[in-house]
DNA sequence: CAAGAAGTTTGAACGCCACTCAAGGTGCGC
DNA sequence: GCGCACCTTGAGTGGCGTTCAAACTTCTTG
């Protein structure tokens, strides 16, 4: 096989050595320059020769890294969760009020605006998914972060009595799958849907399922 | 530009005539055959060759009726809706209690199961929906049938009682929103949503949306 | 510090794809 | 039975993702 993505990853391990002009600025670099474009354009006008020379360097040279096109998408998705994944352990670690927190929690699932970066990487992963199953497993994991995430919050309310929750398993899972109905209709700008009104929605939503 | 499409449409006319080996349903096996192969194994594997040799006629053919693989994902998604607005308007005519019609159509919104070829539609189309203001277009159109029929129902029900409902325009939304976030989980098998749990799961916010 | 090993970068080459188009075929109305 | 409009084909075109051998650069080892 091909296998040659992640050799860049355990570089620096030794104290003196640190391999040459350091392949990881190289890759995040990429990664960075593909989601922008991706946001702009979509994936399908995204093109490794177009990439290649908005980065200054050659089509085959990114796919040294990432190996495929579609590695390339997951990388850029992983890329990009990583990021939120830690700004959501700051929120879960702050000390504000339970429902303070489920209600930035909000924020931070649903994308900024149109043509969230983010989400757009999201719809290109769902139309690839159904021909690879390596890009499901990836999913599913990534979605779990999520949902632990939000459950932690959602108890640690409850205890405290700042919440009203019977099963908060069920009660995150169907929150998640509003924000997620939201998320795709403020990306797409399907109905007239903005950060605010999917906001707005997802809160008087969140207020009905915690009593 | 093209403007091929829909040549075919206008046929039946006159009543005497009706052109050759009447282009229409050419067009529909082309349409169910594409919705099929779309739903096995993704858009990206589908080629217009090999398509083509499914139906037994040549790549170029195809693309005389639909002018580019993207208005034959469009054509084929209409094609799917436009078979659900009529069962959806045969509902919304049948005698039957608000709350049993608003459960039905909850039935009829959701995907069979993962891989609804629908709902593969849907994903694919929402990818390609970036670069392409026209399938942006065909895509709210197509929402707004899904939201009329929705709000139709819950005012209905308001007005006999049935249902407790202040803002039916406000209810419709949030409710398919969540729809459409459980029925992408469900096609993609995510989390391990199945169509039951989907549905167990938008009765539970219906019943608690209608009072 | 020399020389080989390991990692990086390139660009030409390959097979496949969506899409075009000119040519020929086919049925209908007159 | 002729002409017109539509239908059908398949070879051709440009561009794509991907491969790969070769050149280049840095690191390691004796």
């Amino acid at each position: 096989m091909r296998e040659r993505v992640g050799r860049a990853v355990e570089r620096r391990v030794s104290v003196v050595a640190t391999r040459r002009s350091d392949g990881r600025i190289a890759q995040d670099r990429m990664l960075e320059e593909a989601v922008a474009a991706i946001a702009e354009h979509g994936l399908a006008k995204l093109t490794m020769s177009g990439l290649a020379e908005r980065l200054g360097t050659s089509g085959g040279h990114i796919l040294y890294y990432f190996g495929s096109k579609d590695q390339l998408l997951l990388a850029a998705l992983r890329w990009s969760e990583d990021r939120l994944a830690e700004e959501r352990a700051r929120l879960l670690a702050r000390r504000v009020a339970a429902d303070r927190k489920l209600d930035l929690f909000l924020g931070l699932y649903l994308p900024v605006g149109p043509r969230d970066p983010r989400w757009m990487l999201w719809l290109e992963l769902w139309a690839r998914t159904a021909g690879n199953a390596e890009l499901r497993v990836a999913q599913d994991e990534i979605d779990l972060g999520w949902q632990a995430d939000l459950v932690t919050i959602l108890i640690r309310g409850a205890d405290k009595d700042v919440l009203l929750i019977d099963d908060p398993d069920a009660v995150a899972s169907e929150l998640l799958a509003l924000l997620e109905g939201l998320s795709t209709r403020t990306v797409l700008g399907l109905g007239g849907t903005t950060r605010e009104s999917a906001l707005a929605m997802a809160r008087r939503a969140t207020g009905r399922l915690i009593r």
